[in-house]
DNA sequence: AATGAATGAGAATTCATTCAT
DNA sequence: AATGAATGAATTCTCATTCAT
């Protein structure tokens, strides 16, 4: 009888948790080592469960995105009225400021090092869109083209925050964006 | 007899010649060696340039975006009327759209390892400053919020295309934005 | 209720399923993973058996040793004319070719690392031995000379093969080595 | 000006000195640390001058054969007589004797790790070739299966000497071998 | 007995940096 | 000033061995 542990589970835990010492140094700049240390356990450890530092990277990638869409998902179903959805969403890009830079980072990171293959990319549009589309119902807005703009605002955020900047938050600029939106439309 | 060059002239050519290098693979993943080769010169040489690879990095930022800063002003100074600066400003953010990508591309790899100081940050703001200023004068906006709104749209658009987007544009998202401002306006 | 096996057959089967592994890939080459899964055991298995790789190499040098003294003069027993026998040996010895050459290697690479005691030179030695007496039989030498240059011819033989020749082969080489034998006693 | 070193040459020097290394220990035992140790520079030169382990490997056996190759020529170049060519191949044979086996330890461990091509093998067998063709000179040996033949009893004598037999020895076996040509001859 | 997860010392290799020329 | 050879600490990765189950 083997030492009890559910292989895939465990693999999943090591990947949530190098999560954010990835996201911090970045691919290049961190160490196995370091990694290991820092969610506690042996370098051996870590590559019995990864053959190499890529793919652990590259599987951090899928697994945080596919994750990200799920709790958006998760977080949307319970809920009927739009009041409600919007309440949730705007909660929840608030909450998730800090994840989502962190994600956008590791996935900055992964497209200097990597040739992004179709399945990757499909799997980070498929997250954008999930944010894109929960933001666009918190402002109700429906026109794709100018989903596509908030999308870009959103980023713009991001990476503004990325970088340092603390004149600019999600809740304000979104704010603002929504506001204008609402002014332009109104007129139509 | 020493060779005629202007050591500090040299030491900004070579400067010019790592932006890319240091861009395309992030200061991290690049090696002196890599940098050396790419430009023509031997470690020695780099090294007699610069104490330190982190040095080099450091006065690469620096120098790129000064450079920057000036480009846009030298664009702006000769010309008078709004209507030759919009054309300018749309041609120059269209011409120079891969070059601030890149531009950003290295100052995220900055911001992740350096402790940002005070001076580097100013110098980053106001070089995002003119470009933005730039972006206003060209769709005529004077509300600094709404400034600030697009500063994140210019950056949401350079973050989409850093990531690899081809459904978004400078020309597209700008253009969009200018209509949605109007209108808005317009009620007003 | 424990399994039903012998513990000290089940070492022997489990040395005799190594032999290949390690003639192949030499001992320093080849990883206890390698072996356990080559031979469809856990690791944990294998070390249950044997102490050490190291041990568990010991151990399959002296079976290999013996089984093949074994073998011969088992071949041996049930024959009485010489006629017999030297079929036998022919047939034994191209038959047993690969497996020698295995045996070779393994000898080889074990006087590489360890300090070979007299205990274990004996094994070798006394197996080496039998071998020469059955080709010398075989060849009807009596002179002990010639049955040490005839182990010459066998070893060189053994070496030619290892290392790829396929001009020369036991029967080839070890029949012309007769012809010269007979031809130059028939003149004494 | 860079430090003056011949690149090529110093290559050349390293081989030859870690020639021994590889040989006693074998390449998969021995470490690239200790092979720097042994020849006296720093791992970070080795890789300076080798791109892997095994292509050091490589160049090893390369330059190791064609040395042998050259050093059997020119010790025959200058010599006339049968007399003097006998003289000089028994003393080379006994005073190369650690060399050959050495050299021999090195070509079985690489035929066990590498997909020997037809350039290598070629390699090998010119040297044997040029081995054999020096042994046959001295024997007065031209019948080519008897060149074979003698081949095999070179290897063998090297074999068994790699393998700790000290009751055997180039100049007693072939010694014994020509006798027995000889006799064997006569009577023809 | 049997498994395979866990360990960490040690392997090959890289790379910022120094230094002789 | 310029070169590139040399260094060795640090990196990624391996593997004999141990141990909980």
């Amino acid at each position: 009888m083997p030492k009890i542990v559910d292989h895939d589970q465990y693999r999943k835990e090591l990947l949530a948790k190098s999560f954010n010492l990835f996201a911090e140094k970045g691919y290049a700049a961190i160490t196995m080592r370091q990694v290991a240390q820092g969610i506690g356990v042996s370098t051996g450890t870590l590559y019995h469960y990864f053959p190499s530092k890529e793919v652990l990277f590259e599987q951090l990638i899928e697994q945080s995105c596919q994750e990200s869409i799920l709790t958006v998902q998760s977080r949307m179903k319970n809920t009927q009225t739009l009041r409600e959805r919007l309440a949730l969403v705007a909660e929840y890009i608030e909450e998730q400021e800090e994840k989502l830079i962190r994600q956008t980072q590791l996935w900055i990171d992964f497209c200097q090092h990597h040739a992004v293959n179709p399945k990757d990319l499909s799997l980070w549009q498929r997250m954008n869109h999930r944010h894109e589309q929960a933001a666009a119902e918190m402002l109700e807005i429906t026109n794709p083209e100018i989903v596509k703009l908030l999308g870009c605002v959103i980023d713009g955020v991001l990476l503004g925050r990325m970088l340092g900047s603390r004149e600019i938050s999600f809740t304000k600029q979104l704010g603002l964006f929504g506001e204008i939106l609402a002014a332009s439309s109104e007129k139509n």
